[in-house]
DNA sequence: GTCTATAGGTGGATAGAC
DNA sequence: GTCTATCCACCTATAGAC
């Protein structure tokens, strides 16, 4: 290949990333640890927001990837729970990127000229989740209602656990609370009011 | 009061806050809105962490006295409610404070020698809930369980939603989000399987 | 492809005159 | 209390030599 260089450098990026978030990645600081000066770098992006594009995208695809895992699942209700474990799995193991996706604003079309969505966004990960939903009020699985707002309760509910926790809100240890997030995502579906499951 | 001038600066720190986050609180910027120069500053305040600091524990204050209206309500369940309602009005009407507060890292005492926790950081927002929650317990509104757990449960689910929200996942102005809001929350209660309400 | 040198920008903070 | 002048750190990015 002759883009690896090109490779180095994300790489380089990457692990400033996952360091210290965006603010961490700066041309310098990139270049130091490829071990070259920050000049170089320009032969290989235009800029720094190429630079972080690219970067982008490649975490997009490490999410889409985490996802999938959960189309294993044997039956709608197993893909369902295997849905919100992958969506843990992935808020713990990639915390930054977790947090440019899930957790910083989502740029709008009319600030990106030419902005492409990419194939994991928050968007279509609802989709994913409206589906696995609509599949386990086909089966039976879960009661007859509205999939979309469903999922959107749902969403809401394993983003809000998984975002405290990698904010440090809980000061729980992930090993403890992977296990607190198990039981919430049942009484989710259970409810709170009614008869003890 | 002598400390007029410190009320005027700390003033215009919020609006540019409100604007656009703390980075957009330069020493330089709240000067030019005050009309004086940076240096002018550091007649009132130490240094910028300083002023940061005490602009963060006023809007701990706003948070504290948002939530304070839910004990208005007559009834557990009221109150219950009411404080979902509370904390959403709380996370659309003070969207930058609401991100500092429960969008960002919570600083360890570690990080900063003499951190004094306010009186409504995240850890006692949990308390209230938590005091809620065992009332509708008590109460027999909600199934008896362990109301810390519930309330983890239900803490996530709505600052999922708010979040969300705050963050632009949904693309839905925040009027018709307010629906969906309270329609989750009683889905929240209700659950998702089982008959339907 | 990579270097040195350098331009041009933003931000925090201090010294000393008024 | 506020000013001017100034320093320092750090950043993105370009020009031109090698």
């Amino acid at each position: 290949m002759s883009s690896e260089p090109r490779e180095r450098i994300l790489a380089s990026a990457r692990a400033l990333y996952l360091e210290g978030g965006v603010q961490a990645v700066t041309m310098r600081g990139v270049a130091e640890r490829v071990g070259v000066t920050a000049t170089a770098l320009y032969r290989h992006f235009d800029n720094k927001e190429d630079l972080l594009t690219e970067l982008i995208g490649q975490a997009f695809l490490t999410f889409g990837a985490y996802l999938h895992r959960a189309l294993g699942g044997k039956t709608p209700m197993e893909r369902f729970l295997r849905s919100s474990e992958s969506y843990l799995d992935f808020a713990l193991e990639q915390r930054e990127i977790y947090r440019t996706i899930f957790m910083s604003p989502v740029p709008k079309p009319a600030d990106r000229p030419g902005f492409q969505s990419h194939r994991f966004d928050p968007a279509s990960t609802f989709q994913f989740l409206v589906d696995r939903i609509r599949e386990c009020m086909d089966s039976g699985d879960l009661r007859k209602d509205d999939p979309e707002q469903v999922a959107i309760s749902v969403w809401a509910h394993v983003h809000g656990l998984a975002s405290l926790q990698v904010c440090g809100s809980f000061d729980l240890p992930d090993e403890q609370f992977q296990e607190v997030y198990r039981q919430s995502v049942k009484r989710m579906i259970a409810g709170l009011a009614g008869p003890s499951s």
